[in-house]
RNA sequence: GCCCUCGUAGCUCAGGGGAUAGAGCAUUGGUUUCCGGUACCAAAGGUCGAAGGUUCGAAUCCUUUCGAGGGCACCA
């Protein structure tokens, strides 16, 4: 027979229960490089699988499916085996000794952070942290735009606003130009009269720049979102960078000079153009700092940078790829470009829309102000980032079940309140643990989804997909929620306290535990009370 | 014109080639002497934008097409 790897082979859990508690199509797949009808090699490997301890029983349906029925004690087990792990449940080795960096919100020091943004502060750190919980060696990493020209719009802008003038033509405006514009002076502590336009503007960059980059920082914390490095562009020019970037890419003959500027060659790397990197005034272009801080990460020994990009950004990942290559490394595995579609924040059933002119910039604090950091983070977290989004604030501010975060904090608060009620009924774990008393339909159906959790896990961090944890956990909430209003943990009445009572703490703490450390991953909340 | 992402229930969104396409909200009806009813159960709601193709099997992969959003600088 011909050889075949177990990752050609698909388990899975059956979205029907009645085609039992695994299924695996494997007799479908095998049964043309076998010649032979997928129903007969079903047969065949099911004899083999009836054997395994811990099965109880094994069905071929339809065209050729395995159905396996795990008997309890041995799904039951599972309970123990979450309370005992506790923390380190879901945790797995697949990026043991993989160095991650992860680049993401990387706003502008130019103004607050937009929904933008905010979705990859959110998905970002949710993301490092499930990296983590994979085994890898993840560092959170924002890239500060303190270079180029937009920074002079920024300060050019508050010298106007703290003159009272129009706010310049490309500049910023914006009540917190105003107030950062006041912030400076004040910080300044003299008299910034007397000097002329362009020191002024000199101290409104430098001053500015710092206070709206402490801005930044400080309302990431507050989101609880914080970063292992925050890289400066400015450094890279300084230390010159940038320069030896590009000799390098010259030293590979991949560097070109046309009309007095300098051009690196990134169509020989599936790039729609050539980039120029030093413009014919001698001044670097944007792209060249991203040789330099590319390279740079790479020098630092990471070998899988990740970088993540607004909607509006997607044009630059053609060549950020070409660049990749440049250097001889492989796009798509030493550089990944995640794209994050909009969103739309709705209020009455109208979009805000974003307006940088008006000033009406709807920003990270104006989320959190709305709605709070845990259904914030959650609702930006519990979807695909490459899909379009619409938040409602209306339904999102509301402490109901409109809004899926509380379905799962309120599942999670309801496995605490057991806990301790079953504390003061007298009904201990370390009193007895019989898993084959865990046979009702509705625990077996909990225990099976809580079976599921590291799988989830590594299955987000290796497509980069925060939202499926979230997903996962209202699965889980759900599970346990039809359990709970069938089966009781404390006993009613002058009812004794039974070893299934016992057991079935077991799976309540079990449950819990699962929730506390999917919510640990999406970055929200656990409370043991609401 | 070219490129990227998306199109699934009235709304917001899940569904990494598998069995009868799911969840929450909204609508309708039901459930509680007792562990938190912020819960549970049920009904109704779908030509998975459209058309071809690959496959034993497609919402999923490929091509074309329509629609939405975004991007195509010696700006950053």
């Amino acid at each position: 027979m011909p050889v075949f790897t177990a990752s050609e082979i698909s388990l899975e859990r059956p979205k029907n229960s009645e085609h039992g508690d695994w299924a695996t199509s494997v007799a479908l797949k095998l049964s043309k490089p076998w010649r032979m009808p997928p129903r007969a090699i079903a047969e065949l490997l099911s004899t083999f699988l009836e054997a395994i301890p811990g099965i109880s029983c094994v069905d071929v349906a339809g065209p050729g499916f395995i159905n396996i029925r795990l008997n309890p004690s041995a799904s039951g087990g599972l309970a123990k085996t979450i309370v005992d792990l506790s923390n380190s449940y879901g945790q797995g080795s697949v990026y043991r000794g993989v160095k991650l960096n992860l680049e993401f919100v990387s706003a502008n020091p130019t103004g607050p952070i937009h929904m933008g943004g905010t979705r990859w502060a959110a998905v970002g750190d949710s993301l490092a942290r499930i990296l983590k919980a994979a085994g890898g060696e993840v560092t959170r990493e924002y890239y500060f735009n303190d270079h180029g020209a937009q920074i002079d719009r920024f300060s050019r802008s508050l010298i106007a606003a703290h003159l009272g003038e129009p706010t310049p033509e490309d500049g910023y405006g914006g009540a917190y130009i105003h107030d950062i514009a006041a912030r400076v002076v004040s910080a300044y502590g003299h008299d910034l009269s007397v000097l002329p336009r362009e020191e002024m503007q000199e101290v409104f960059r430098s001053i500015g720049v710092e206070l709206m980059f402490g801005e930044i920082k400080a309302s990431l914390h507050e989101f609880g979102v914080d970063f292992d490095v925050y890289f400066h562009e400015d450094s890279l020019h300084e230390s010159r960078a940038v320069d030896r970037a590009v000799e390098r890419l010259r030293e590979l003959g991949h560097i070109f000079e046309q009309d007095g500027a300098i051009w690196l060659r990134t169509t020989d790397f599936g790039d729609d153009k050539d980039r120029v990197i030093i413009k014919s005034d001698g001044q670097a272009a944007y792209i060249a700092g991203d040789l330099a801080y590319y390279l740079d990460k790479r020098e630092r020994g990471f070998d899988r940078n990740i970088v993540m990009l607004g909607a509006d950004h997607h044009g630059y990942v053609g060549r950020m790829m070409a660049m990749c290559a440049a250097f001889g490394d492989e796009p798509g595995v030493n550089l990944e470009i995640m794209i994050g579609q909009m969103v739309n924040l709705v209020r009455e059933g109208q979009p805000m829309r974003m307006s940088k002119r008006a000033g009406t910039i709807v920003t990270l604090e104006d989320l959190v102000e709305a709605v709070g950091v845990d259904a914030g983070r959650y609702a930006l977290v519990r979807s695909s980032s490459d899909s379009q989004l619409d938040i409602d604030l209306d339904v999102l501010g509301k402490q109901t079940n409109d809004n899926p975060v509380f379905y799962v904090q309120y599942a999670h608060a309801r496995t605490c309140a057991v806990a301790r009620n079953a504390m003061t009924a007298g009904v201990r774990r370390e009193d007895a643990f019989v898993p084959e008393l865990l046979a009702e339909e509705s625990e077996s159906q909990l225990l099976g989804v809580l079976q599921e959790f590291p799988r989830i896990v590594a299955q987000a961090a290796e497509l980069r997909e925060p939202h499926r944890v979230a997903r996962y956990l209202e699965e889980v909430a759900g599970y346990y929620h039809r359990w709970y209003g069938k089966c009781r943990v404390i006993p009613q009445g002058e009812e004794p306290v039974t070893d299934l009572h016992r057991t079935r703490l077991w799976l309540n703490d079990a449950t819990g535990q699962v929730l506390r450390n999917g919510l640990y991953l999406v970055g929200v909340s656990a409370p043991e009370r609401m």
